[in-house]
RNA sequence: GUCCCGGUAACUCAGCUGGAUAGAGUGUCUCCCUCCUAAGGAGAAAGCCGCAGGUUCGAAUCCUGCUCGGGACGCCA
């Protein structure tokens, strides 16, 4: 149930029915600012009293007669300049919160199927996943997980940096290696190291920075030896990242990847499509698209270049391979992708010359999810003590241990095991939430302390949130499963936890429209929040509680719980049954 | 130089298409453990919303200028 949709179209409804208001005038609803406004709004008697030259209240009267809400609704008030406060009816929401208990998606509704791309993660293979490529993956995962929920068919698209200049002195190495009779996995078991030795003997080497180059050209020409030692190069690498996807409970395969190497057979048809429709034209050598559109004050276009003065291709051409891709044999309706927010430039610019030169369908929505950079205490990049790049394993690790510690600090009666897996799902869930909680577009600053807290917006109280639910439901002896009471709100925490409850639609709606995953976790902070105050007012299990207030109450938390557990599952982290 | 993003409480951050007294969390202070695990709850103090203009019934939100910080701007991705 969208609630604030229903609401809203009730108002639409009886607005156009006011003589001079046009079908499509605008229906400004909101949700209310404090509980005295009632849950809901709208806001647009003012805008109307201005266009019909009229009195903002006397117009407010006028909708308030005209509206229909009489089930939804058990008042309509009119305040201020001319408000409309909405105070929901508690048997309407009794009816809804039940409704959403029997229901699949917990009341959200489907929508009309599209097919949406969604391009994360997409770390560079020629080394190891590292702290820059965490917001990627775990945002476009929780944007993904929750599109799909909404109905749609999500096509996950790892866009894998496996080709380039940099493969041929990797590949080089390798061989090196491989002769010395080592073994592929042992060779790269740390990538890192593996890129810095290589890296030291084409600066320092006689001769290897040129057999690294030619084996560049070797293997873009085809070489089935070069061909072999890169497959062998990226296929370690990919299960280095496989392992990190596994830690970070996130939902990419192996078949999402489509690597930039894949998009290789494409690019000169790109570039010659383009030149045969004169949008790419030769300058200084180079193939470059000139982008009136995005000139400067002195009128010089931007640049866009497609192919080197050399002959090569470039991650432009990629991309643009990579959106015909998608829009016509994905058939994608809408593309997202995200990348950090210094790529804003250039996707915009892709955008423009792939809508020029017919690359991407116009139904089909091109849209970049910009990020900021994680930066440390200081504010500057998170880096490690003497300067370098911080491994995601690395990080990983250390945060389920800090998250072990903190849990073995605590009276517990789970045993060793069950308190590794708690501290392993609180610790992976802690720096994601600390993440996704956070606005997608601006920097953010790491704090080991703050995410881990078992206080305040963190992932660990949503968590804990959970299992007290649960808890509650062992106490009462009462089994979740065949729970089927007869709802009944009164009390005012009741009321707005059912509330709140319904409106996880409208969170998963924004989340799935704007690609800002922060907005489904302050709605679960928020639910959480609510349930606290509401299991502070309301007893279940103490003496003197009837019955069916008990049951009533029961159904509530139980739709709280699977609701934080849906939500906190689209995020990618996961709960547990005790803590 | 041009363009993009940001500047909100001591700190970390929300604030959706302009709406009522700008909200959370942390930290500080006060109170509450005979329903779950106090890993909780209730409350208080705390803000020239970077600055200056403008638009209007109404601006943190829109427009202009300025300022500070970050970033991008032809053969890296």
């Amino acid at each position: 149930m969208n609630v604030f949709q229903l609401v809203q179209d009730r108002f639409r409804q009886a607005i156009v029915k006011i003589d001079g208001v046009e079908q499509n005038a605008p229906a400004p609803l909101a949700r209310s600012s404090r509980p005295e406004f009632g849950e809901y709004q709208f806001n647009g008697a003012m805008a109307l009293a201005k266009m019909l030259k009229s009195n903002p209240r006397q117009i407010a009267t006028q909708i308030v007669e005209l509206v229909n809400l009489d089930d939804v609704a058990e008042s309509l008030d009119i305040a201020g300049p001319g408000f409309i406060n909405v105070k929901l009816k508690p048997e309407w929401l009794s009816e809804q919160v039940a409704a959403s208990l029997t229901s699949e998606s917990l009341g959200v509704e489907k929508e009309q199927a599209k097919t949406v791309v969604v391009d994360l993660s997409s770390p560079n293979l020629a080394k190891e996943m590292h702290v820059g490529h965490l917001r990627s993956t775990i945002i476009g995962d929780a944007v993904a997980n929750v599109i799909e929920f909404l109905g749609h068919k999500v096509i996950r698209q790892n866009h894998m940096g496996d080709w380039g200049t940099q493969f041929g002195m990797l590949i080089a190495h390798l061989q090196d290696k491989l002769q010395a009779s080592e073994v592929a996995t042992t060779a790269l078991s740390d990538l890192e190291d593996f890129y810095r030795q290589a890296k030291i003997r084409f600066d320092e080497e006689e001769g290897f920075a040129d057999r690294a180059r030619q084996y560049v050209v070797k293997l873009q020409g085809g070489d089935p030896e070069c061909e072999t030692l890169w497959k062998k190069f990226i296929d370690v690498s990919i299960q280095h990242s496989e392992e990190v996807y596994e830690k970070l409970n996130v939902n990419l395969k192996r078949s999402d990847i489509m690597g930039e190497s894949a998009y290789n057979p494409m690019l000169p048809g790109v570039v010659a499509d383009l030149k045969e429709q004169g949008i790419v034209v030769e300058d200084q050598g180079a193939q470059v698209v000139f982008l009136e559109e995005l000139a400067n004050k002195d009128g010089e276009p931007a640049v866009y270049i497609v192919e080197k003065s050399g002959g090569g291709y470039l991650y432009s051409t990629t991309d643009l391979a990579a959106m015909k891709y998608r829009s016509f044999d994905l058939n994608a309706d809408r593309i997202i992708i995200f990348t950090d927010a210094r790529q804003a430039f250039h996707f915009k610019q892709a955008e423009l010359v792939g809508r020029k030169g017919g690359l991407i369908k116009d139904e089909t929505s091109y849209e970049h999810g910009p990020f900021g950079m994680m930066l440390g205490q200081d504010g500057k990049p998170f880096k490690t003590r003497t300067g370098g790049t911080i491994k995601l394993v690395d990080l990983l690790d250390e945060s389920v241990e800090r998250a072990g510690k903190l849990l073995a600090e605590r009276d517990s009666d789970l045993s060793a095991e069950e308190q590794q897996e708690v501290a392993r799902k609180v610790g992976i869930g802690a720096i994601k939430y600390a993440d996704l909680s956070k606005n997608r577009t601006t920097d953010y600053i790491f704090n080991w302390d703050t995410m881990l807290s078992f206080e305040g917006d963190t992932a660990p109280y949503l968590q804990y949130a959970y299992t007290r639910i649960k808890s509650i439901f062992r106490k009462s002896g009462v089994d979740a499963e065949s729970l089927n009471a007869d709802l009944k709100i009164t009390e005012a925490q009741e009321k707005a936890l059912a509330v709140k409850l319904l409106q996880f639609n409208e969170a998963i709606l924004t989340v799935s429209v704007n690609s800002t995953p922060h907005v489904l976790c302050s709605y679960l902070y928020e639910l959480s929040s609510s349930f606290m105050s509401f299991y502070e007012a309301c007893p279940m299990l103490k003496e003197g509680v009837a019955e069916d207030v008990k049951l009533s109450r029961l159904a509530i938390s139980l739709l709280t719980a699977k609701t934080l557990k849906k939500g906190l599952d689209l995020l990618g982290i996961e709960t547990m049954e005790r803590m």
